[in-house]
RNA sequence: GCGGGGAUAGCCGAGCGGUAAGGCGACGGCCUGCUAAGCCGUUUCCCUAUGGGAUCGAGGGUUCGAUUCCCUCUCCCCGCGCCA
């Protein structure tokens, strides 16, 4: 939720964010007329209000001293009715105002690639050296800016459906026999993998200093509201029938709720937190897209980084984390690039958003492994998370990102790494903790 | 799931029909070579703001008036039951 006094004091600065949207601004001039509307109605209530409490008062000491009250009685109930309705009144603006309010999307970062999709977004950094078949080399060209270096390679690289279907490393069949389609059953050195690559990118974040959590993986409707964008409840979300709880869709739901309607006190901050859980996600609006395999999924296991931090720390922070997962993607070696997300294409609740994509030789593309978004104190004002300071208490920024996801890791490592044996090479950072070096 | 006890400001904690004591902390001021102590004030949210309104876990009810009485719900603690 964006701060509604930027709605009375310089709607411009939402104008111009929705114009580098592509957006309509209808929605900021609805929230402006409905605000006014709102406090003209408030006056007269809390006015109102006053009146009945002088009476009150009245009505208080006469009867301290053991006088009779009744002919106050019916003015108090005039006053009542009339709060009543006012007040009807003043309950249903305020509910549409903020339903509006909560719709306004984040102000977008000066710094963010203006562009109306994601055609716009900008890759900036490049790492590795990518297998390219000479098919996709004109689009590896393009998508690296001929910036990233690369081997060319005369077999295309098997699919991971295929190769690990053969090898026996997952079951996808009895899967969508027993859950549906975009489910699967892991199977055998891949759980050890998946395990492995979890566990590496747990030590990494305790180590710099992160605090673990596994948190709950399912919230209720107050938690999930806070933390999520409102469309996250139609195309994303798992409802647990019968309960007013919702499957969570990362951990950062769980980690973003874990501060909320505290006030932190300024030398806490800032807070860093390494989530691990499972995501469920319903990719309602993803038909036919990715629609074997493991790539896009209903179920996977991420680690996600989430910070709370002054509102001067976050654009350094937001780096911070992005750093963060580009050393764990440098130690599995596995070639990406960064890109800093087009305005047109940042979604609701983000300010900034760098995504890193990791080149798939098999598919021949670079597709997102993770997402790092900075996000202003538009979570932290929907969850009520300040900090004190001396003048009042100030809302805190929050940060997510991706550390890892697994399986589109592991469709990642499948890829780069296979053999033309179909064996596949664990990565070296991974071979300790796996206990092995191929599989 | 059953029985009993709880939830009051940043924290602790009194009040149990007449409109939120007190303490701690934090911040500001006074005092003081400096520090400490002491003293005074402030401390949550909202509003077209020298003023007003809201707020005692949440929601409803009774009353002129509810932190206080009644109902529903949530969470916490103790005991019993069940349980990986």
């Amino acid at each position: 939720m964006i701060d509604i006094n930027i709605i009375r004091k310089n709607p411009e600065i939402l104008f111009e964010s929705q114009r580098r949207r592509f957006q309509s601004d209808d929605i900021v001039k609805a929230a402006i007329e409905y605000d006014n509307k709102w406090r003209e109605i408030l006056r007269k209530v809390n006015d109102l209000k006053a009146e009945k409490n002088r009476l009150v008062k009245e009505i208080s000491t006469i009867a301290k001293k053991g006088e009779d009250i009744s002919p106050y009685k019916k003015k108090a109930e005039e006053i009542d009715k009339e709060i009543e309705t006012m007040n009807k009144e003043l309950n249903d603006i305020e509910e549409k105002r903020d339903a509006i309010l909560k719709r306004i999307p984040n102000i977008v970062d000066n710094d963010a690639p203006v562009a109306p999709d994601e055609s716009g977004s900008a890759p900036f950094y490049f790492h590795g050296r990518a297998d390219v078949y000479r098919d996709d080399l004109e689009n590896f060209i393009r998508g690296s800016l001929n910036k990233m270096e690369y081997r060319l390679i005369d077999r295309k690289r098997v699919s991971h459906v295929d190769l690990l279907l053969e090898r026996g490393l997952i079951n996808l069949e009895t899967a969508a026999k027993v859950a549906g389609s975009r489910f699967y059953y892991l199977l055998g050195d891949l759980v050890l993998l998946e395990n492995s690559i979890e566990l590496l990118a747990l030590k990494m974040l305790n180590n710099k200093g992160f605090k673990l959590v596994e948190p709950p993986f399912m919230l209720n409707r107050e938690a999930t509201n806070g933390a999520t964008d409102f469309t996250a409840f139609e195309d994303t979300l798992y409802k647990i029938e019968g309960e007013d709880l919702y499957m969570i869709a990362t951990s950062e739901h769980p980690l973003a709720s874990y501060h909320s309607d505290e006030i932190l006190e300024e030398e806490m901050l800032p807070l860093f937190y390494a989530g691990i859980s499972p995501c469920f996600r319903r990719e309602a609006g993803a038909h036919g897209k990715d629609t074997k395999g493991i790539f896009r999924v209903h179920q996977f296991n991420k680690i996600e980084q989430f910070a709370y931090t002054l509102p001067e720390d976050s654009k350094r922070i937001h780096k911070m984390l992005l750093e963060n997962a580009k050393e764990f993607f440098n130690l599995l070696e596995i070639p990406y690039r960064v890109i800093d997300i087009a305005t047109g294409d940042l979604g609701n609740v983000a300010s900034r958003k760098f995504d890193i994509e990791a080149w798939y030789p098999a598919q021949g593309q670079f597709r997102e492994v993770v997402s790092a978004s900075n996000v202003l104190d538009y979570q932290a004002r929907r969850l009520k998370i300040r900090y004190r300071t001396k003048d009042g208490n100030k809302y805190v920024h929050t940060l997510n990102s991706t550390l890892v996801a697994t399986t589109r890791t592991l469709v990642a490592i499948v890829e780069n790494y296979q053999q033309e044996d179909g064996t596949i090479l664990i990565p070296k950072a991974l071979r300790d903790l796996m206990g092995k070096d191929v599989i």
